[in-house]
DNA sequence: ATGGTGGTCCTACCA
């Protein structure tokens, strides 16, 4: 009896729709939760994941940036959709599923703001919004503490949290997304909804974990400049059912790849 | 070394 929920973000479900129907047929996650999508809703690719057993779907998308979706092929009902900072960013939705003892899972899928190239909230409008969000993402994680016991929120966080989620702790300690002030205020966001994170659970440090290469760089793979943006946490009721875990490495290396590359969590019972 | 590459959608903005 198990449940497996992945996690990836495309950067454009429509040019990389090839791409997730791949992912779909050779790993068989039951969820996909998919991040930088792209796409109007009027124009999300339903047909062809249908075709691909993957006939659940909500997506929440905007023209040319953000949008988030969740495929599956169990059925889904819409658990809701969280705004932050006041802007239609198109940056979370949630969904419910039944597990195999029919038990409701909840899942949210979530893009944080990358938040720009300079550390500085004066300097840079950008990570000022990437810290408000934090800020209001905290909140709604210790609101909804009882509520998410048994919910797994996964994403592109935009923050590699520990040391072994980047290539060089300290050459990177002034890049956004491994600066103290949003390291601090991920592990403050996961300690206040009493989150457990499944991929640093089943891969303690220092052991090295990433799931983002950048495109601007000539050979990824030998240079290996990683970074963990892209996380899946459970509540504390799902804590004692983190089974495994999957992260597809080679998919950066795909033909027109995303930057990201998927990440699974399998939960048993 | 202050670049580099890639997506969206038309010129610049985002990652």
């Amino acid at each position: 009896m198990s449940l497996t929920i992945a996690t990836w973000n495309i950067n454009s479900v429509r040019l990389r729709i090839d791409l997730v129907l791949r992912y779909l047929t050779e790993n068989g996650p039951d969820v996909l939760c998919l991040q930088e999508t792209k796409c109007p809703d009027a124009e999300f690719p339903l047909g062809p994941l249908a075709k691909a057993g993957y006939g659940h779907a909500l997506h929440r998308g905007m023209k040319g940036y953000n949008g988030v979706a969740i495929l599956s092929r169990r059925p889904l009902k819409e658990a809701g959709r969280l705004t932050f900072c006041g802007r239609e960013d198109a940056r979370h939705i949630a969904a419910e599923l039944l597990d195999d003892h029919g038990r409701t899972i909840t899942v949210h899928n979530l893009y944080i703001p990358a938040g720009g190239d300079i550390p500085d909230r004066d300097a840079n409008p950008k990570f000022g919004h990437k810290l408000d969000f934090l800020d209001e993402l905290k909140a709604w994680s210790e609101v909804g503490r009882q509520a998410n016991a048994r919910a797994v929120l996964v994403g592109d966080l935009n923050i590699a949290p520990f040391v072994s989620d980047v290539w060089s702790h300290k050459a990177m300690l002034n890049v956004v997304s491994h600066t103290p002030v949003e390291t601090e205020a991920l592990n403050a966001i996961r300690g206040a909804g009493q989150w457990t994170d499944a991929i640093r659970h089943l891969v303690p440090e220092p052991e090295p974990v990433y799931t983002w290469w950048s495109y601007r760089s000539s050979d990824w793979s030998a240079a290996n400049k990683g970074r963990r943006l892209d996380h899946i946490w459970v509540g504390s009721e799902l804590a004692g059912r983190i089974a495994g875990h999957g992260l597809l490495r080679d998919a950066r290396g795909w033909e027109r790849p995303s930057d990201h590359v998927p990440l699974a969590l399998t939960l048993s019972d």
